[in-house]
DNA sequence: TCAAAAGTGTTCTCTTTACACCCATGT
DNA sequence: ACATGGGTGTAAAGAGAACACTTTTGA
C-alpha cells in the first residue's frame, strides 16, 4: 500500500527534516484559486522533499511538474517556515490509524521539518493536476476560501495570498494568470481581484501600456454589447 | 581537540544538512564592513546549525549573540542557498589535513549542505565580536574588499550587498548601523555609501524628516569649522 | 568677516489622480 | 438610436529633482 511503504521508505532518498511547500495559485471566473491535494479528511499544499544531491530549485520544478505538468512556471521563494515545534506527528498518527496502517512512531514523517515554502502563478487552463502517490484527490479551491486544511497550510497559503498582493504592485507582470491573448479589461479585473480594491481603470491602462511589455493584437469578436476590446500578449523577451 | 570534536561530533544535536548563515554588516569610517571568523587560511560567515527542537529565527538570533553579543538584532532573510552539489568536502579536507587532524570522509560536515542566508544591520560601536569554537580569528572586512573565503560565503556576501541597496530604497530604516544620536550628514553620507551614489542633501533631508520617525534633539558641539548639525534619535515606535 | 558646513526655500518637471469625453458594437 | 462598455484626453494635485539662498560657527 502506498501509504505505507512512504512512512517507511519515503525519507530514504531525501535530505531529512527539510520540505518544500508550494501555493500553485490560478485564477477562473474572476477568483483566486489555489490547487490543494486531499489527504483523508484535510488539505494539503503540493510539496515534497528535496533529494539528497537535488537542487532546492530543481526540487521545487519537479513538484510543480509532477502536480500540475508545467514545466517553466514562475516560482518565487514565500518564506522559511521553521519553527522549533513543527511537528506534524500527531497530526499523522490520528490520520494514519483512521486508515487502518499501523503508526510507526519513528517512521521519518514524525520528526520536525523545516519547509520552504514557495508560490508559483500558473495558467490554469494550461495546468493539468494530477495526484501525488499518496493523495486520495487533487482540485483548486478559492485562495480565499480554503477548506480545512493539514498542519500549517492554510497559513502558508495565507501568507502567499499576502506576498502576492505586495507583489504586484511592484512587478506588474502577473500575466501568467490569464491565457493569452488577454484584453486590459480581464487584466484590469485581475490586478482588482488580487489587490481587492477597485482600480481606475484609465489609470491602470495606461501604467500597463507604460511598460512596454505589452503587445497589442487585432481585436476580437464578442457577443456580448459594447465595443470589442484590443487582445494583448506579452513581448518577446518581457 | 576542538576541531577534532566538531567534526565527530557537531552533528548530532542539529538537523542535517541544514545551515544558517549572517552576513553581519557595520559601518565604520564611511565603509560597510561585514564581520567574518578565519579557519585556516580562509574566512567565513558567521553562521551555525539549528537544533532538532530549535525555531530557525532562534539558532540565528543565537549566533548573531554568541558572535556579536547582540540581544535583539535587526535581522532580514536574504536567500536559500540550495544547489545540490553544496558541498565543500574537499574544501575542509584539504584544510583538515593542514592541521594534523584525521580526515573523516563520513563526517556530519562532508555531506551536502542547504543554507538560509540572513543578513543583519548592527551598530559596530555596541558589537563585540566573539570567536566561535574553531574560529582562529574573528573580524571586521569592507564589504566592497573581502578577503579569500570558504566555500561560497563571498557570495553570500555579495548577494547581502545587493539586498541591502534594494531593501533601503523601500524601508529607509538602517538607521542600526549608526549609532544614536546621529547626525543629518552622518545619515546622509551612509545612504550615499550603501547606494553607491550621490544623493541630493536637500530632498535627503526632507525626505527623511517626511518619514516621521525622527526625532530631533539639540545640537551638539563641535571641532569642525560650519554650522553645528542637530542630533536625531529614532522615535518610540518607529 | 570670510569660508565651510548645515538647514531651508523656490522653481520646474514628471507622475499620479479623478473624471470627462469619445468610439465601437449589439439590441 | 441608444445603452453598454472599451479607449483616450485633460486638468488638478502631489511627489521628485535641481539648485539657490540663508543660518551658524571656527578661524
Amino acid at each position: 500500500m502506498a501509504l505505507e511503504k512512504f512512512l517507511t521508505e519515503g525519507g530514504k532518498e531525501f535530505l531529512p527534516n527539510l520540505s518544500v511547500d508550494i501555493v500553485i495559485i490560478g485564477y477562473q471566473q474572476q477568483t483566486l484559486k489555489c490547487l490543494l491535494a486531499r489527504i483523508g479528511s484535510k488539505w494539503m499544499l503540493p510539496g515534497g522533499f528535496v533529494g539528497y544531491n537535488e537542487s532546492v530549485d530543481t526540487a521545487v520544478a519537479r513538484v510543480m511538474k509532477q502536480r500540475t505538468g508545467l514545466e517553466d512556471p514562475h516560482l518565487r521563494f514565500l518564506a522559511v517556515f521553521g519553527e522549533g515545534n513543527r511537528n506534524f506527528a500527531m497530526q499523522w498518527k490520528a490520520y494514519i490509524e483512521k486508515e487502518g496502517v499501523p503508526w510507526q512512531e519513528d517512521s521519518w514523517i514524525n520528526s520536525r521539518f523545516v519547509t520552504l515554502a514557495y508560490y508559483s502563478l500558473v495558467d490554469m487552463a494550461h495546468a493539468q493536476p494530477e495526484k501525488g502517490a499518496i493523495d486520495e484527490a487533487i482540485g483548486w479551491f478559492p485562495l480565499d476560501n480554503l477548506p480545512s486544511m493539514w498542519m500549517d497550510h492554510a497559513a502558508i497559503a495565507t501568507r502567499a495570498r499576502e506576498q502576492l498582493k505586495t507583489d504586484i504592485r511592484r512587478e506588474h507582470v502577473t500575466h501568467n494568470l490569464l491565457p493569452e491573448p488577454f484584453t486590459m479589461p480581464e487584466l484590469h479585473q485581475l490586478h482588482q481581484t488580487i489587490l481587492e480594491e477597485k482600480l481606475d481603470r484609465s489609470r491602470f491602462q495606461k501604467k500597463m501600456l507604460a511598460t512596454g511589455l505589452l503587445e497589442r493584437l487585432p481585436k476580437r469578436q464578442k457577443d456580448s454589447p459594447g465595443r470589442n476590446p484590443y487582445q494583448y500578449q506579452l513581448k518577446e523577451g518581457g
